[in-house]
RNA sequence: GCGCUCGUAGCCUAGCAUGGAUAAGGCGCCGGCCUUCUAAGCCGGAGACCACGGGUUCAAAUCCCGUCGGGCGCGCCA
């Protein structure tokens, strides 16, 4: 409704110029803000554009606007100008019981969004995680496995179909050594299975960089796992599915999920590698030496791409190229790649492009660093996901245990479990993906500060005043009269719920979201603190008012993946 | 060295895409609020020349150029 609301606003301004017979200034059409409180709800300072055209001051321009401005039947309550802006008060008293009845109505569907299918809009593929299998995913795979996902659950949400997919790196040399591990070492079985299978590839991998007879064993192994040797082939999707499985429970302990596990190997397999390097042949692009690569100097690419070594075997890039094209053939592609992928990012763009392949968008995170130092799973220096998450419910545990000490374990353990995860999901997604991330324990397991803690508080507060409605008060008719500060911050942000929900999947910033759910939970705080609910002059109001917010926290916290607490 | 990227109070971050009215929060610090809906909450205070220097503009944290500082990349690794 808020999104409505700014419609109208531009509607009334457009048929004023039109009256006037001004041409809305320049390309950019006209612009839209919140300004503070107290200059309304929303704001344009269009007039600053039109003073040249019109050779007035913004000033009077705005003057002259506001009279001839046409709020009849809208949600515009008031019109103002002031310093040559114009600004736009929202009619909280006649959005309010709509914007009630309309949460009401849709509930877990409330901010859902619809986009059509056509050719504009296929169906998208989000491309995530997809960690070595060669040990645990670390914080730096958690960054990428949340953001995918979140990004994923928004999308959804604003209404596009998503499928999410996890590619295995089974034709790496990180598998590879860990195949050779496996041949001279037993996996600890008491293990959880990823790092079972760290533990094999942290020695094996000591071991071959210390000999190039094993080195070559390795090479060795790698070119009949491509050729597609039986017994070896068995023995890489061993080691592969073993870690994998380990893996898989870390995500799904964190509400990570795929639709779809693909196999780096199937390309090579079913040949279309072979077709692509085939395809680009055709190109001028393509050299050929001692080895086949792309000159990408056209694309601004310096480096060349290396297609196939001299030995006949491909490259990571060239199977990548492949999986993209069989990607690109089921939908629109997204990329959640980390910092170091970028060049790649670019080399892959340009191949495609020659191919005439429509390129992916990539999401680029920055690394998330420990402190002076950076990770390595190789060297076993990293923090994975499940001490963090362990870490983190365990901290969980210690508060539900300082507030509500004669609970049951149980319950204790539930609410620990989800508080904790929540915190962890929330921490990540909060920051935007292009910046750099130094990881701190502090910081991780910080409780305190505006976070998930704090959203699902917020969530358990609003659900509490709903159960103590006995009488069932919520379900009565009920009247608007004059709106408490409180109340009208409440009404604004949850109409501005399907807003964020569609502005945050179409510039692919699940940040968006997680900042505007901590501000909906701030304002019921607030509202909390100071209009009393239950017993009140306009308890029904009140309660449909709590239970339109609670909708709009379940709501957020689902797309999140952070789950909704009713007690805490 | 070249390319990409980040640089906002002691610390962590929002805002930057679409330039606008006194730069928004949190942590930490100081001081308050539990006899009524869970204090994982709320209120007040101190704390910022938005890294620095230019430019574009009526208007720059936001756009452009440069400098400095951090990160990442520049493998016939993945």
């Amino acid at each position: 409704m808020f999104e409505e609301f700014e419609e109208q606003a531009l509607t009334a301004l457009k048929k004023v110029m039109k009256l006037k017979e001004i041409e809305p200034p320049g390309a950019s059409d006209i612009k839209f803000e919140e300004p503070i409180e107290e200059y309304g709800d929303i704001s344009t300072p269009v007039c600053f554009d039109l003073a040249r055209v019109l050779k007035m001051s913004p000033r009077e321009i705005a003057e002259d606007f506001v009279k001839k401005i046409d709020i009849k039947g809208t949600y515009i309550k008031e019109v103002r100008p002031k310093n040559g802006y114009i600004n736009f008060y929202l009619d909280y008293e006649k959005i309010a019981p709509k914007l009630i009845k309309k949460v009401k109505d849709m509930k877990d569907e409330y901010g859902r969004g619809r986009i059509d299918r056509n050719k504009e809009n296929r169906d998208i593929i989000i491309e995530h995680t997809s960690a070595n299998p060669d040990g645990p995913i670390h914080i730096g795979h958690a960054r990428n496995a949340i953001i995918g996902d979140t990004l994923s659950r928004i999308m959804r949400f604003a209404g596009y179909n998503i499928e999410t997919q996890f590619y295995i790196n089974d034709m790496g040399r990180q598998l590879a050594v860990v195949v050779w591990g496996l041949s001279r070492s037993k996996l600890e079985r008491t293990k959880k299975n990823d790092l079972a299978i760290l533990d094999i590839y942290i020695r094996a991998n000591k071991m071959v960089e210390e000999n190039t007879r094993y080195q070559n064993e390795v090479s060795e192994l790698m070119r009949k796992y491509e050729s597609g040797d039986r017994e070896v082939i068995k023995q890489f999707e061993y080691a592969a599915n073993y870690c994998l499985e380990g893996i898989r429970e870390t995500l799904e302990r964190a509400g990570i999920h795929h639709d779809r596990f693909v196999w780096e190997s199937t390309f090579v397999r079913d040949s279309s590698v072979k077709k692509v390097v085939e395809r680009l042949k055709g190109t001028r692009y393509l050299k050929e030496n001692e080895v086949i690569y792309l000159d990408l100097r056209e694309f601004g690419i310096k480096k060349e791409l290396i297609l196939m070594r001299k030995d006949g075997t491909y490259l990571y890039t060239t199977r990548d190229i492949a999986y993209h094209i069989w990607k690109s053939e089921r939908g629109d592609v997204i990329d959640v790649l980390g910092a170091d992928h970028k060049l790649v990012a670019q080399q892959l763009s340009a191949t495609l492009k020659i191919l005439g392949v429509k390129e992916p968008e990539f999401i680029i995170y920055e690394f998330i660093s420990l402190p002076g130092k950076s990770m390595s799973t190789r060297k076993g220096v990293f923090i994975s996901m499940d001490e963090l998450i362990e870490e983190s419910i365990k901290r969980a545990y210690m508060e539900v245990e300082k507030r509500r000490p004669d609970d049951g374990v149980k319950f204790k353990k539930d609410i620990a479990e989800n508080v904790g995860i929540g915190a962890v999901r929330f921490n990540i997604v909060r920051t935007s993906h292009e910046k750099p991330i130094t990881f701190r324990w502090e910081d991780a397991l910080d409780f305190e500060s505006q976070g998930s803690p704090f959203i699902q508080y917020a969530y358990a507060r609003a659900c509490r005043i709903l159960e103590k409605d006995k009488k069932g008060s919520l379900h009565e008719d009920f009247a608007v009269s004059k709106l408490t500060s409180h109340e009208k911050r409440l009404i604004k942000a949850i109409s501005k719920f399907p807003y964020v929900v569609k502005n945050s999947a179409r510039s692919r910033r699940p940040s968006l979201l997680a900042n505007y759910v901590i501000e909906l939970a701030n304002i019921f705080h607030r509202f909390y603190m100071y209009d009393r609910v239950l017993n009140s002059e306009t308890e029904v109001f009140r309660l449909n008012l709590v239970y339109a917010t609670k909708v709009t926290l379940e709501n957020s916290l689902n797309i999140l993946g952070i789950k909704p607490l009713e007690k805490m």
